[in-house]
DNA sequence: CTATAACTATGACATTTATCATGTTATAAC
DNA sequence: GTTATAACATGATAAATGTCATAGTTATAG
C-alpha cells in the first residue's frame, strides 16, 4: 500500500475517481514540499506545470494591487488541488498561493494529470465539477462585493470561516488571519476591518480575545449578512 | 450537410471539438427558439437540463439582489455557449439568462453533452478550458471591483465593450445597453454610471449620441482603467 | 397622434468607506 | 530582558458613492 492511497486529498478531491493502479502511478510521480506560514508555493506569473495537493495547514489565493494591497481571491485547506485553472488553461498563474498556516503540499506533474483526464471519466468530470464550483463561488462572491455593504461581508465571511474551518476548544475562530488579511477576504481598507470588528465586538457580536476571534451572537451575523 | 455544421457556436465553441457523426446526433437532438430582447432564456433557480448555445444576438447573465438591483455577471454573444456551469454542477441555474438584442439559441440536452464530454477528449477538455477561462475572468473581475474606483471600472468596461462587440458605421458601441445594465455592469448606482458618463462626455473622452455611446479618446480611457 | 411609461439627466444631500495621523500592544530578534 | 518591528486600535477628516427628488427626453401602445 503506497501513502497516497490513504491521503486526505485522495479522499476529498478529484482524486478520488483514480483506481489503484493510477494511485501508485500518482505516488511515484509526486514530490512532496513544507512550507512555512508566510512562504510562497508559487507567485502570480509562474508557470507550476501541474498541481499542488494540500495535505495540510491553510493557504490564500491572492493577487498584489498597484497600491499595495492583497486581495484574497479564496482560501484553501486540506483536501484541495492548488492550480487547476492556470494548469488547464496552459497559463501562467493568475494568483499567488502563500501559506496561512505552515502547509504540507504535494506536487503533481501536468503530464499526470493530463493522462488522468483523458483515460478516467469520472476523474474529469470531478476535476471539471470542481472547477464548476470554483466558478459559481467567485461569481457568488463578486455579487456580494457590489451589492452588500463592507459589514455585511465582514458578517457573512466571519459566518464563513467559522464553517469551513471551525473553532478551537477556546470557541475562537480556528483560521488565524491578520487583520490585514481578513481586510483582503471582504474587500476593504485594514482600518475599516478594524474598526468594523470593535463594532461587532461592542454589540457583542464577537468576542475579540487577543487577536483572536470568537462568535458569540451567530443568529445575529446571519441576520446581518443579508 | 446538415445545419449545425456550418453553425458559428460550432466554430467558435468546445463543439468545435465534434466530428461529423457528432454533429449529426447534435443536430438531431437540438432545438432552436428565438427570444425577443428583454426575454428570458431560463431564470435564476430553473433547472434547464442542458446548454445553449448562442447563435446570433447578446445576452446578460444576471443575478437580482434584494434591493432589486441586476448584478450583471458576464454578457454572451454569438458563438458561446451557456448554462455549462449549472448543468455539469447539476445544480438549478445560479443566474438569470436574458436577451439584451434579439437572440437565435439552440437548446442541446443535457444528455447529448455528457455523452461527449465521455467519449470526446478534446471537447471535454474545450468545455473544461472554457469553464477555467470563466473563472479567470471572474476571479479578475472580483479583484477589479475591490481595488478600482467605479470611474476606472466604467472606462474600463467601455473599452471591453468596445472589444468584444465593435461598433457601428457611427463610431458608437454596438452592444446596446440601458445605462442601467451598464451600471450593474461596473456595479454602481444608475445615477452614478450617468453621472460619470457625463464627465466622461465633458471630458471629451467619450461622446454621447442620443442613448448611444462613442469613445473619442481610447488612449486617455485605458490610462484611466489602471 | 397622443398619452403613458421607461429612460436619461442633474442637483442636493446623506452615508459609507478610505486615508492619514497617532498611539498602544504584542511578537520577534538580539 | 530590552529593543525593534509588526500588528492592532481609534480619532479626525476627506473622498467616493448612494439615495432621493425632480425634470426633461425618448420610445411605445393604443
Amino acid at each position: 500500500m503506497n501513502k497516497c492511497d490513504q491521503c486526505i486529498v485522495r479522499q476529498l478531491s478529484s482524486l478520488k475517481a483514480l483506481n489503484k493502479d493510477e494511485v501508485i502511478k500518482l505516488a511515484n510521480s509526486k514530490t512532496t514540499y513544507t512550507i512555512k506560514k508566510g512562504e510562497a508555493i508559487f507567485e502570480e506569473g509562474d508557470v507550476t506545470n501541474g498541481v499542488f495537493c494540500v495535505k495540510d495547514g491553510v493557504g490564500k489565493l491572492s493577487k498584489l494591487s498597484a497600491n499595495g494591497k492583497d486581495q484574497i481571491v479564496k482560501l484553501v485547506k486540506s483536501g484541495e488541488l492548488l492550480g487547476q485553472r492556470s494548469m488547464i488553461s496552459n497559463e501562467p498563474a493568475n494568483l499567488s498561493a502563500k501559506a496561512i498556516a505552515d502547509m504540507e503540499v504535494c506536487f503533481i506533474p501536468k503530464s499526470e494529470i493530463i493522462h488522468f483526464f483523458n483515460n478516467n471519466n469520472q476523474f474529469s468530470l470531478n476535476l471539471m465539477q470542481s472547477v464548476c464550483e470554483d466558478l459559481k463561488e467567485s461569481e457568488n462572491d463578486k455579487i456580494a462585493l457590489v451589492q452588500k455593504t463592507v459589514k455585511q461581508r465582514l458578517a457573512e465571511t466571519l459566518l464563513h470561516l467559522h464553517n469551513e474551518f471551525g473553532e478551537n476548544e477556546d470557541k475562537t475562530l480556528k483560521v488565524q488571519l491578520t487583520r490585514e488579511e481578513l481586510a483582503g477576504i471582504i474587500g476593504t481598507a485594514t482600518e475599516s476591518c478594524i474598526r468594523l470588528l470593535s463594532d461587532f465586538n461592542k454589540l457583542e457580536l464577537i468576542e475579540l480575545v487577543g487577536k483572536k476571534i470568537m462568535l458569540k451572537n451567530v443568529k445575529a451575523l446571519k441576520r446581518m449578512a443579508e
